[in-house]
RNA sequence: GCACCCAUAGUUCAGCUGGAUAGAACGCUAGUUUGCGGUACUGGAGGUCACAGGUUCGAAUCCUGUUGGGUGUACCA
């Protein structure tokens, strides 16, 4: 796995690395990685290097001798204030308030708040969402929904050129169906497309129930796929009616794909053949009782099959086949799906055959960003069994209704006004909820804990930020001065809005987006301290110190703000 | 059967390219407070990091095994 260069805008980590790095070569001493950690405890400073005493092994030499030496050498008159060796070969590391506070005043009209453009920008597909047309859809989407979206978003916010596509799942057995059922309906067919989950259910009972229309169905399969125009066009209707429920979700839910990120599965049936034809010619594939398979794991386990005895063609080819399309035309560097991690052998095969065959590249980076189930109170998974799903659509309007009883008590609004809070709030609770738990692990989906004001929630966020804004109304004025620092609150909360760019920078490598909802959480929470203790409009506390935690507070809004930004979540002034 | 994932406070979860006394939140409990939005802030109790070995200066983290749970596994996607 390659990891992409970043620039040194206000990368602290690696420019504390390079500084020991610098001195560490001074002495003759090699060392490939230079891991920065944040200080364990305050009383450790503010960052710390453990790297000592592995290197120490390595030379063979006593690490505090060699923690000594660096220490001695690093100097302490500019962004480090004081170093010093503890335990058996420990440096911890203390920052100028100073530069802290030059840093901080820098990106005082920063809109991107001091997160700076990679330096290597990449090619990056990111394939999320992918719904079935032949259904609504459900809970099962939320996650790579949101998590895609917001992968998205943060690779694009730092500079990579991102490729979205929606894999939509528009081909297979179930479309001759319901074409079927929508033809036999005839102008009452587009109609009843409203809810699609019920015609679904509607054509499937004509289905078991009629030999005639069951025939008619399988012939509309065949129909559909040696062209005929007629079966296509009752198809592509039924596919735009379809994708037109699904636009309204992402409306709902303010994820941005649109059409124009759809490569649905159908646009590959054409390149499958090939895909044979080059895994038979490179003697990658073998006919094994009249399929054609590959056997990735070796001969005793079961092969990923490419062609089966019908000559059908199953995911496994076309996912090769996007993959060559999105390696070949799209010329990705890197490729991320955000799909179930319960698919994670098929995409660990997928790939295994596509490197192999040269379908992609050697330097190109496929990754499988999976996630977990989502779970119900009682801890079973959301089952998509029949009429038992839940409607993400009825999901997102339920969470809506909920935020407006959290929220109708506290202040008097507009109706306008508590829809528009209420739907950021609503929205922003479900997406917030998933996108704060480590995405692999599985998820237990609660109403309750979503929308408490306490705790890692998105509403904590936003309120701190409404509660910021309500200091600015207060003050009414101009904010103009600089950030000085010289408190121990102030210190720590501006290293923090300082830390946005590392945090945003490890959650893109690791496209973990709960990195930057801990990292949100901990800067709200400093806030609130802050604020607690460092009065800021109080009567008595003197004009510069003021606009000094007016800055502050401002550099604090504009973070939370863009933090929730990347994870697809509103700010509202108040609540 | 085989493969992959998981097991951390009563509950929901962080921490996992080995580092100092394992962290939050909820709940429980004791406080602060005539409050710049108190749905705030401060403190306390609560842990054999499933179990047993191993690797080493040092393991929740790496390796092996055991137990318990989940998922996947030849012609659906």
């Amino acid at each position: 796995m390659h990891h992409p260069t970043y620039g040194t805008h206000m990368k602290i980590k690696s420019q504390l690395s390079q500084i020991i790095k610098k001195v560490l070569e001074d002495a003759n001493i090699e060392a490939e990685d230079i891991v920065i950690s944040d200080a364990t405890k305050p009383e450790f400073g503010d960052y710390q290097f453990n790297g000592v005493m592995r290197l120490a092994k390595i030379l063979r030499k006593n690490p505090r001798q060699i923690a000594m030496d660096v220490v001695k050498h690093i100097d302490t008159t500019g962004m480090i204030t004081k170093v010093e060796v503890a335990g058996p070969g420990f440096i911890n590391i203390w920052l100028d308030n100073r530069w802290i506070s030059t840093q901080a005043n820098s990106i005082l009209e920063d809109k991107r708040v001091g997160v700076g453009l990679v330096e290597n920008s990449q090619k990056v597909v990111v394939d999320y969402s992918g719904p079935n047309m032949a259904k609504q859809m459900h809970v099962g989407h939320l996650r790579s929904s949101i998590i895609g979206d917001t992968l998205a978003t943060l690779l694009e916010f730092l500079g990579d050129e991102v490729i979205r596509q929606n894999h939509i799942g528009d081909w297979g057995t179930q479309f001759g169906m319901l074409i079927a059922h929508l033809e036999e309906q005839g102008a009452d067919g587009n109609q009843n497309l409203q809810d699609l989950e019920q015609f679904y259910k509607d054509a499937k009972v004509r289905f078991d129930e009629s030999e005639e229309f069951a025939n008619i169905a399988r012939e509309y399969v065949v129909k559909i796929q040696s062209g005929d125009e007629h079966c296509l066009n009752l198809w592509r209707q039924f596919i735009d009616k379809s994708l037109g429920h699904c636009e309204e979700v992402y409306a709902k839910l303010g994820v941005n794909l649109t059409r124009n990120d759809v490569r649905a599965e159908s646009f590959y049936n054409s390149e499958l053949p090939n895909i044979i034809k080059i895994l038979k010619d490179k003697n990658i594939s073998t006919n094994s009782n009249g399929a054609e398979c590959v056997f990735v794991d070796g001969e005793d386990k079961p092969p990923v099959i490419i062609q089966k005895r019908d000559g059908g063609f199953l995911y496994a080819t076309t996912d090769l086949s996007a993959l060559k399309f999105r390696a070949g035309e799209l010329e990705a560097d890197r490729i991320c799906y955000v799909v179930d991690a319960r698919q994670g052998q098929h995409f660990k095969q997928v790939f295994s055959i596509s490197k192999q065959a040269n379908i992609v590249g050697e330097s190109v980076a496929l990754e499988h960003i999976a996630f977990g189930t989502m779970m119900d109170r009682s801890g079973k998974p959301f089952k998509t069994r029949d009429g038992g799903t839940i409607k993400l659509i009825d999901l997102l309007d339920e969470a809506v209704i909920r935020a407006k009883e959290t929220i109708k008590k506290r202040n008097e609004y507009s109706e306008a006004e508590l829809n528009r809070v209420a739907t950021a709030i609503g929205i922003g609770a479900v997406k917030y909820a998933d996108l704060s738990i480590s995405r692999e692990s599985n998820y237990l989906f609660s109403w309750d804990k979503m929308l408490s004001f306490d705790g890692n929630t998105a509403l904590y966020m936003q309120y701190a930020y409404a509660r910021i804004q309500s200091i600015f109304r207060k003050h009414n004025a101009e904010i103009i001065g600089e950030i000085k620092i010289d408190d121990e609150l102030e210190h720590k909360l501006a290293l923090m809005i300082l830390k946005f760019e590392d945090t945003l920078t490890k959650a893109s490598i690791e496209a973990t987006p709960h990195t930057i909802t801990s990292y949100l959480y901990d800067l709200v929470t400093l806030f609130m301290k802050f604020y607690e203790q460092n009065p800021i409009l109080k009567d008595g506390v003197e004009k510069e110190v003021k606009m000094s935690r007016l800055q502050l507070s401002k550099l604090t809004a504009n973070v939370i703000e863009k933090g929730l930004d990347i994870l697809g979540i509103e700010v509202v002034d108040r609540i």
